[in-house]
DNA sequence: CTGAAAGCGCTTACAG
DNA sequence: CTGAAAGCGCTTACAG
């Protein structure tokens, strides 16, 4: 591996036998040059095997063509597919993606943004961790770099968003198994921070039929309010003792918390799982308690994953369009790379409900 | 977003009243500094918000403390765990992470890779979805630039390499069912690129026991190599038409292609599957076609998906440590960038089958 | 321990 | 259409 000097434009031009200035314009294509000129020097590059060096143009033009994610963690599904969606849409303006997981901790986030920023990146799009603590992101917009937030949203930060409505989307989960009759309705959630003052204040003013402040709400807490709020449509009462908090990001936690509720000597006729990380959970408890989808347990996941529609019966779910959401935050995000300048717009995206076969109707 | 000017050393080092030589080794940690005067320089880069610009640092040092990768699919399970085992040594070591997908086309590989040496990236982690074609993989070398190989590797290219022994861990995985008593074991394999003359050049030489030269087969070829040495292995006969060539990356494919399997007359009594692609494209035909395993089919898969466990019954699967995979490749590219110099190291991991209830006992 | 000067590899006015 | 010069924001010898 000899480390074989790079030829830069000053060998290229010298080659060629004109200015640096002339070589810099052909090889950047931005500039005339004599249809002559322009060939002496595409030649010399090819003989020398130039490359250019990226960095040494972003010094001066103030852009790297490259933006920075900040996401959960790559390994998850939900996030897989929204990076993918943004690459797709990088890769089509020819833009880099630097990518750091967070795994939903403040300060690897902030260390995450700070990286980011340092490398340049002309901007960000991060899916925050913390609803309240935004001084990194309130420095991102000080710097005047573009930032679009992703599937949850910070108090008091105007920027991008792009999301979808989970309260409506978990009502109307919800709902399904209502209209199927069911009337013990079993919850197993994420809601990892304590909000509004944690489960058992939320649900007192929720179930008050209270408006809250929803915009800044965790997207599970949101989701719960969804299934409040579909009991509440119905004039079904709450069974607080079947609304469970994982309280973490883990298919195993969630698996735990599940099979409390399915071990209940009166557990309920059904579950909603707000998440895929949740819904793995809750299928292994189901699986690993012998029961059977929908003759023991009837359940509605949050999420589309691929298990879903090949276990037979399928899995009923309300799909987020993941990709779409990445096409979009990325969309917005060039958008304001190439300089366009508005208030902060929050696109919500539609969510379907897919129906398969796990919910049984319920006499 | 008024774009405030961001602050440079020379801010910093006007402030404090050093000159920017001072300024600059204080801020970026290299070379002495009174403590007086560190405090001084430390005190205006804060009243400033000075912020290092990597990309001047980068141009002057060489190094960029990044590193790029070409991955089939970023949302393909396998390579999302992969990305996160790179992701955590990059994030241990201080190092971003540039990621590109090739969807496995060679164009966008080429693409890809120069996208990333331009950005000037310390080195590379590709997964090549050619291994005959390395130009651009040769330019990497020329240009000095380290270069681990993922899961694949390429003809005549000595580099760092991390994988898996296919062969054996697929002649493990088949053998299992063997040992179940079963004569007939369709397989189901993505085999995309036509390796060694097709499927039927390669079947001829491999059934006649002949050693083929390995090492470039792609991996679900290897596989199949080791299904048909389970097959010698035990004197079984093998029945060619229970082998099936998908030709695509694609579950939906591979369902199509295992419901032909599933709807013969003279069914197989067991399935294979190469990768987790494929292995879901095989379970969503077993459960479209209303086929319980292991009670009307025997079946093995490769990779551990999430799903394969939380099944009742689980799905025995030889299991790819995806994870370390990841890791040990950006470790040994982090060697490399650090300055060792030795000839191309090719690891090969530890794969476990680990057995669920998947595989009937066949008389 | 500190500073003046040069330079990394480009692009950008400014002349001509 | 082309070139000489300056400069992006840093780091690196070299003196002192």
């Amino acid at each position: 591996m000899a480390k074989k000097p790079k030829a830069t434009i000053a060998d290229v031009a010298r080659l060629a036998g004109v200015s640096t200035a002339t070589a810099g314009r052909v090889l950047g294509d931005y500039g005339y040059a004599k249809a002559k000129t322009r060939e002496q020097v595409m030649q010399a590059a090819r003989k020398l095997g130039y490359r250019t060096n990226a960095l040494a143009r972003s010094l001066i033009t103030g852009k790297t063509r490259t933006i920075g994610v900040v996401a959960g963690d790559i390994q998850n599904p939900f996030y897989a597919s929204i990076l993918r969606g943004i690459a797709d849409v990088a890769e089509s303006r020819d833009f880099g993606l630097l990518i750091v997981n967070s795994d939903e901790n403040l300060d690897k986030e902030i260390r995450a943004v700070n990286l980011l920023m340092e490398k340049q990146v002309d901007g960000l799009i991060v899916s925050p961790c913390d609803t309240r603590y935004a001084h990194h992101l309130r420095d991102l917009q000080a710097a005047g770099l573009p930032l679009v937030l992703l599937d949850r949203s910070v108090a008091g930060l105007e920027v991008d968003r792009v999301a979808i409505d989970n309260i409506a989307a978990a009502e109307r989960a919800v709902s399904a198994l209502v209209s199927a009759g069911h009337r013990r309705i079993g919850l197993v959630g994420e809601m990892l921070e304590d909000q509004e003052g944690g489960l058992e204040a939320l649900l007192k003013r929720g179930l008050a039929g209270e408006v809250l402040s929803t915009d800044t709400l965790f997207p599970s807490w949101q989701r719960l309010l969804g299934y409040l709020r579909a009991h509440r449509q119905s004039g079904l009462e709450v069974e607080i003792s079947l609304i469970r908090r994982v309280g973490a990001y883990s298919a195993q936690a969630a698996q735990a918390v599940a099979r409390e509720l399915l071990d209940r000597s009166d557990r309920p006729t059904a579950v909603f799982a707000t998440d895929g990380t949740m819904s793995e959970g809750v299928m292994g408890a189901i699986s690993a308690a012998g029961l059977s989808v929908p003759g023991d347990l009837s359940l509605v996941c949050f999420d589309d994953l691929e298990w879903m529609s090949f276990l037979s019966p399928g899995i009923s779910t309300m799909a987020q369009p993941r990709l779409a959401m990445g096409e979009q935050a990325a969309t917005m995000l060039l958008e304001r790379v190439e300089g366009t300048d508005s208030r902060g717009r929050s696109v919500m995206m539609r969510a379907d409900f897919v129906e398969r076969g796990s919910i049984a109707i319920c006499e």
